[in-house]
DNA sequence: ATCAAGTTTGGAATGAATCTAAATTTGGAA
DNA sequence: TTCCAAATTTAGATTCATTCCAAACTTGAT
């Protein structure tokens, strides 16, 4: 499990200090897509040392960078993250602003020529079953 | 044109006020996908009375509500609006930051029972030609 | 003309994210 | 082992897009 994460991290070229280890194993076990500041309740309400907010902003960049998390943006004002780097389309319920991943194949796009892609991203808007149902009353 | 504007403002159940059309008239008349701040220059540099931050934040917001623009997130720290809303993808250059309509149909995304799509956005990330002829060299 | 509802506004407030400069840790060279 | 430069972490200050607020203004219906 560990070694697991710290064979992710090397592999990805990333010194795995006690910090990048701490932060994506947290990131790791869940099936949320915390932000920024639900993932460091979650590292510090777990980890023996406390992890300053300005490290886990660094590692989040550098692992997004890297290619081994994924920072979901919506149209909210805070970034989400995710530990599932395989593609898969988001749903953004506009209710109750959760996440969920959903299915769907990714179909290509016709860039330009000479244009580059390095990622993509697909997201749906709207209502999730819960808050429809509530919105019936 | 103006006629245009103000016939979808009505169609959308918006009062055309001045503020409004202009806005609105000012957003349609480039190609490109301004921020708040570059969509307020464009405004107040081409108007005769100057509108402020705050109308244009609310206005942008209500158009967008309404359907009658599109807001682009980026991975970025700001916001993006574009006149066109019939659906496309679009590619956001890494590293000149400029977003770029690019071709693609949309597929159809499975999500849960009871879920309901209101909108979807596909987002491509790459470098565009012009920066990766620069990084060439 | 009058009034309530809708709209606009400047400036204050918010808050996620970044920056900074100092402290700490690390891995390899001597 | 000891040392050092480079990498990493950190608390706190700062930034800045966006939202909030409460007052002023505009509008259309009566």
């Amino acid at each position: 499990m560990k070694d697991d994460i710290v064979e992710t991290l090397k592999s990805a070229d990333i010194r795995p200090s006690y910090q990048r280890v701490v932060i994506l194993k947290t990131l790791r076990s869940t099936d949320k897509h915390p932000t920024a500041d639900e993932l460091l309740q979650m590292v510090n309400s777990s980890s023996e040392v406390e992890i300053s907010r300005a490290t886990l902003y660094n590692t989040l960049q550098l692992f997004d960078e890297k290619g081994i998390i994924v920072r979901v943006d919506t149209n909210s004002h805070e970034a989400h993250y995710e530990p599932n780097i395989d593609f898969h389309p988001h749903f953004v319920c506009t209710q109750c602003k959760r996440i969920f991943d959903v299915e769907g194949c990714w179909h290509d796009v016709k860039v330009p020529k000479g244009f580059i892609v390095h990622s993509r991203t697909v997201n749906v808007g709207g209502i999730c079953s819960e808050c429809a149902a509530k919105l019936e009353n």
